[in-house]
DNA sequence: CCAGACGTTGTT
DNA sequence: GTCTGG
DNA sequence: CCAGACGTTGTT
DNA sequence: GTCTGG
């Protein structure tokens, strides 16, 4: 599942992992980059015009339906997800699912582990800090002064054989260049094609560490949660200070 | 025909 | 908008 | 997703 | 426990 994200992505970053100029970004003065974000904020999305020329634009996380009501009051963590396995089955996604795929631009998301009484929050990412692609279906919905709001929405899928341990859900994230471009062309997809599209991704460069709870609020910003978590271990804890400080904590990122 | 719903996750 | 239920 | 609140009455 | 708010 993936209900917190990181996009901390400068604005030439965001620019180069569309392949597009900055003339290609519209509302891109709406996206602030951010450590911790969650259903409600604005990140840079890429999708393809009716030309099929990729194209950029700042939409906000958590589907709003175009049907939605003007008096209804919007509810950006009802379908921040969608469920890959039977986004074709719903009707309330399987009708962007033709014309509406887009490709959300991360630098990872965030899981948290049950540990006995508490959770602990996982920062996930890709070795190297390479930028993270996900699978998105986005809709437009017009308030009662006209203004247009563009939301989207993360699949999921079954989690990876590495990432199981940590939960049973994750993003469907586009491996490649390749992938990208065979979600975002025109046209209704192949049922095979988007089964193969929305398989767990368990490439060996996805990575992660535990980070600092304090990012669990929601409001909790600032690099520290993003940075790996130094645990220490108990005999290190009970060492004097001196004799710890030297030590080079290690970090279990597998199990 | 009209009315009403339209979602995911985790947890027990 | 579009599908399901009555 | 997690965090935090969760209520009524009468009076000003 | 369950709903609301971010």
């Amino acid at each position: 599942m993936c209900g917190r994200a990181r996009c901390s992505l400068g604005r030439e970053q965001v620019l180069a992992a569309a392949g597009v100029g900055e003339d290609r970004w519209r509302d891109y003065e709406k996206f602030l980059p951010k450590y911790n974000l969650g259903p409600g904020s604005r990140t840079p999305i890429v999708r393809r015009d009716k030309k099929g020329d990729a194209e950029l634009q700042t939409m906000t996380w958590g589907l709003v339906p175009s049907w939605t009501k003007k008096e209804d009051k919007l509810d950006f963590f009802r379908m921040f997800n969608a469920r890959s396995e039977t986004v074709p089955e719903k009707t309330v996604f399987s009708r962007l699912l033709g014309s509406k795929r887009c490709v959300v631009l991360l630098n990872g998301f965030f899981e948290w582990a049950q540990e006995h009484k508490t959770k602990q929050p996982y920062y996930i990412h890709f070795d190297g800090d390479r930028v993270m692609r996900m699978a998105g279906l986005y809709d437009s919905w017009q308030d009662a002064e006209g203004n247009w709001l563009t939301t989207y929405t993360i699949l999921t899928t079954d989690s990876s054989k590495r990432l199981q341990w940590l939960h049973d859900r994750m993003p469907v994230i586009l491996p490649d260049a390749q992938a990208e471009e065979a979600w975002l062309q025109d046209g209704v997809l192949d049922s095979k094609e988007y089964a193969a599209l929305c398989a767990p991704y368990d490439g060996d460069d996805l990575q992660w560490y535990p980070v600092t709870t304090a990012m669990s609020k929601p409001d909790f910003q600032g690099p520290e949660c993003c940075k790996p978590l130094k645990r220490q271990s108990i005999a290190n804890f009970f060492k004097p200070k001196k004799a710890a400080q030297g030590v080079i904590h290690q970090l279990v990122h597998d199990y």
